[in-house]
DNA sequence: CCCTACTATACCTCCAGGGTATGAAATTCG
DNA sequence: CGAATTTCATACCCTGGAGGTATAGTAGGG
């Protein structure tokens, strides 16, 4: 499959006519046609039904032209990007994060390494824990934060907090009756739903050892891709969920949410970077999250700091 | 740019030697850095820092390299996909629809669909009003639900309902005291912050339109992408924003709603179809939107419904 | 300073992709 | 309904570009 196979089939799709998709291209019709066919061919797929006019797609076609254009126009815009970063000589930091700390620091600690750093280009990309130990060795991020605990000869890791849990109940549960902390033995034989199902060791594993480690068995597990689909179906009435008490301002109408009691039930967060950069950015990131901590913001107020002060 | 071009690039960045990368490509070295001689020449940027060993990679090249990677594993995914579909033969129905319908009748007619068309694969795509429009002549998508009017000789429109509008105002606002419904009067000389930015007219220009026609001006307004971003920066107190009733669960604990007072202050919640296929499944759709309002949802209680019984 | 490991350059070969001519099928119109 | 027209597929040729080999140039380690 080559890009320009998509290019000029995604040319065709639109057109749904050779003759003038090849115009639009500035080649000859034949050419087309055959690059067509070898696309089609390559994927043992009919993507076209030539057998009346004006051509239509097929369903597999209809996907991929669909998907097709989306990419191209993707390309395009890392061309572009690609060129601008080039000439600015802007030095960029990249920080890698798993979603839930999105509701915690990373917002705060980015404003402050702005004003720490006004000419450096900070940005944010959104990855699993286990994703962000390679990103971190292949140089595509330059900070992490994640929740899982990993060893990697060349990535240092801190735990800078460890974060409570809560219990998510569809709205109406008995359960869900009373505000006080919940037990976690109270959750033997419930149907529980977990996050994220891939890649693994993830979040949902740490959840796994922390019940099996209490000899808390539930009912049954379900794995989802992701929190929203988790509280969607805990909403549904699908199961529980446990969650790091930070996310839990999410659907307060349809969920509901009790602290876990057991002092063990935390999750923590973890920064790692590379062991090679330990002493340039790093050490001012870590006291930035130490300033940070000592504001007491609202979203640290059912963590246990470990970052000691400087 | 070719696809080869990237492969390529992507595993010298990967390896960061331009020998083993070669072996691993099972082409000769030379071509290889050939390859990445012209992507480099192509793009007017260093990707690499050949000046000492081991080779590092450019901020230019680094951005490449991440993005790349992510672009191929996803390109092999729409091959596979495409595969799939052109096997399975199976008819795919797919519903074009903007975010804040997610919160209210998508999910539950999505369901009743699937209940009445268990053969069909039913799939669902977020995207702006504007863009279901190509996206139905394209035949991309077979359905769309929008917020915004268009006229388009090959689209039908149908309005489904008026759903009321909140004010979101950051958490401790002298205005968001009040439980009570606010007239629109009230944000005469109110910063204000409207979503989307990009592509119009949107959203925006529907609430924009609505102030003026009530004679109605904000001290200042703000475009964000979305909405996200919109009631992040309410709750950092850079201004207020408009939006739908049914998004109002978001963020509970740093932003407050009030309902809007005046009858006019809704938004249309609009169905659209191409004309050609009216009466295929277009036509059980809309009895399945029917009943699905007599059943009388919770997130229907403040919309104006104007879908008639049939 | 020399050896090793690695990348760039020069030059050759061959095939993929484009062009033209033309046949076959569907569609339109008298 | 049949002729004209439009449109896609097939056959064949030709060129540029991608890969190969040989070798020169350069960085890094002892």
């Amino acid at each position: 499959m080559k890009l320009r196979q998509l290019r000029y089939f995604v040319a065709v799709a639109r057109e749904r006519n050779f003759s003038r998709a090849a115009e639009i291209l500035h080649i000859a019709q034949p050419p087309l046609s055959r690059q067509i066919q070898q696309l089609e061919e390559e994927l043992g797929v009919n993507l076209l039904d030539r057998s009346k006019r004006p051509l239509s797609l097929t369903e597999a076609g209809r996907y991929l032209y669909e998907q097709s254009a989306k990419m191209l126009a993707k390309i395009d815009h890392i061309r572009e990007q690609t060129r601008r970063i080039g000439r600015s000589q802007r030095e960029r930091f990249i920080i890698g994060c798993v979603g839930s700390t999105l509701y915690g620091g990373i917002p705060d600690l980015v404003r402050r390494m702005r004003v720490q750093w006004p000419e450096l280009d900070i940005e944010i990309r959104e990855m699993m824990s286990t994703e962000q130990v390679t990103a971190l060795k292949e140089g595509r991020i330059d900070v992490g934060f994640g929740r899982v605990r990993f060893n990697d000869r060349e990535v240092e890791r801190l735990t800078l907090r460890e974060e409570r849990l809560v219990v998510a109940f569809p709205k109406g549960h008995p359960k869900s009756l009373s505000k006080e902390p919940i037990a976690l033995a109270e959750l033997q034989g419930e149907p529980l739903i977990v996050y994220p199902s891939v890649p693994r060791p993830s979040f949902a594993d740490e959840i796994l050892n922390l019940l099996s480690e209490l000899s808390v068995t539930p009912a049954s597990v379900e794995e989802v891709r992701e929190i929203q689909a988790a509280l969607g179906m805990v909403a549904a009435g699908v199961g529980l969920c446990i969650i790091p008490a930070a996310s839990q301002r999410q659907r307060p109408d349809d969920v509901c949410y009790r602290m876990i009691e057991d002092e063990k039930a935390t999750s923590p967060i973890i920064m790692s970077f590379r062991r090679v950069d330990a002493n340039g950015r790093i050490d001012q990131i870590k006291q930035l999250i130490r300033e940070m901590y000592a504001d007491n913001p609202p979203w640290l107020q059912l963590s246990n700091v470990r970052l000691g002060a400087s």
